[in-house]
DNA sequence: ACCACAGTATGGTCTGACCATATGGCAGGC
DNA sequence: GCCTGCCATATGGTCAGACCATACTGTGGT
């Protein structure tokens, strides 16, 4: 009996194409917009199956790289594209349904990210008119469901506030992840609630003053009242 | 002429199939291990081709949701899984390579994430023979590649003691989408470097001795130090 | 100029076939 | 009786070809 021995790789040949096209992407510098070769012809190029290249491709736009269409101009098939959210929205959806992650736990996470982007966006100075429109939708919102639209909205601004992408990314695909979660809540404290309106309004206030701690602990507040946890 | 239309929407046959799946997963209540119908008899059950129920399961796959196999045993098939970490690594990967993203902003993510989990370690008075362990390894280490992968499970086990197991993943997965990243700044710092060291020896005395504060400092000049970037 | 229609390139889907792999079970030898 | 080796079978993986739906492109008629 010898040593370990590594077990033998069995690579998919959709696996192989994945590769190539991720190659090529970088290769010729690829931006996007930019559009790749059609099935037929990605076919023929690397010598497999049209399906094997179908394949492929799925696996791209489930990760928000590629969008395909169909059609014949010049924006048809498989054309570049950047949206990391859509894929992290459902992966966060499917974790969380499986009973591989916690509501608590997500929950936590929001509320990490939310502090750190209104600490950074208070001491950005960023602009808040953004926040303003979230804030009068919400107090024209005539059900749950409206109001947790602009709710959401509000967070997104914050974190798109942080001048850090990815952070908003994120936050998006959280908010999109619990969104019943949210309505239950909001339908909870009521939609006309007072003490919703005025916890908003003074993140909104401290993020305007540049007031960086005060963003945080608001922040901390707001969604310990909203989710009935402690801190 | 009346008001606005709403789009068509033009749902592909996998895209039903896919939601098919996750609503008999839910209300079934299938968990981890079990195994879903195979190909062939899914697609006759929904009425659908094969190649369908292959993309629809593929989407799943990349999302770390099941877990195909060739064979005929009861592992055989597609096994429901929770591999939320593999899809984020290449989600991160992806649009870090195709410039939608800047190292920058995963940098400042990874440094929000690890000084929140290093102050809950410390506040939770977290064990940390797994930071000893992996800081022995790091000594050991004899080149930047094998420093770097204890260094990964270091900063991995901090994320792991803060008790969200989503604050985990995303660690994990941010560390293997910026590994070259990595590696090559311990190259510049230096395999054996004593301040690395030295800052490493400084977090874990900080989580040790239960204090969150100064678990969350440290993790901010070592950051700040590695990467050569202002806090 | 403009418009209508045929042509065509593209993704989306289905079918059937075959291959690769891994298990289950049976037959034969020890 | 037990082990061994082979065959049957169930399953995913791949391919080829066909057809449909869609959306642009060009052409010809008005």
């Amino acid at each position: 009996m010898a040593g370990n021995w590594a077990p033998v790789k069995r690579t998919r040949t959709f696996e192989e194409v994945l590769a190539r096209i991720e190659q090529r992407i970088v290769e010729d510098g690829l931006r996007v917009g930019d559009r790749l070769p059609g099935e037929r012809q990605l076919a023929e190029q690397l010598q497999v199956g049209r399906s094997s290249v179908r394949e492929a491709l799925r696996v791209l736009e489930t990760l928000g790289v590629v969008s395909s269409s169909a059609g014949r101009g010049p924006d048809a098939g498989a054309v570049l594209t950047s949206r990391p959210g859509t894929a992290l929205t459902d992966l966060l959806r499917l974790h969380l349904g499986l009973a591989g992650l916690e509501l608590s736990e997500i929950i936590e996470t929001r509320l990490m990210i939310e502090r750190f982007a209104a600490s950074r966006a208070a001491a950005l100075r960023a602009d808040t008119s953004a926040l303003d429109l979230a804030l009068a939708a919400m107090d024209a919102a005539r059900d749950a469901a409206e109001f947790v639209e602009h709710d959401i909205a509000f967070h997104c601004a914050i974190a798109d506030a942080s001048g850090n992408r990815l952070i908003g990314v994120i936050m998006r695909s959280i908010r999109d992840s619990v969104r019943p979660h949210a309505v239950a809540a909001v339908e909870r404290l009521g939609v006309g609630s007072a003490r919703l309106r005025a916890e908003h309004q003074l993140i909104r206030d401290a993020i305007a003053s540049g007031d960086a701690a005060a963003a945080a602990t608001a922040v901390s507040e707001h969604l310990a009242h909203t989710y009935d946890l402690e801190l």
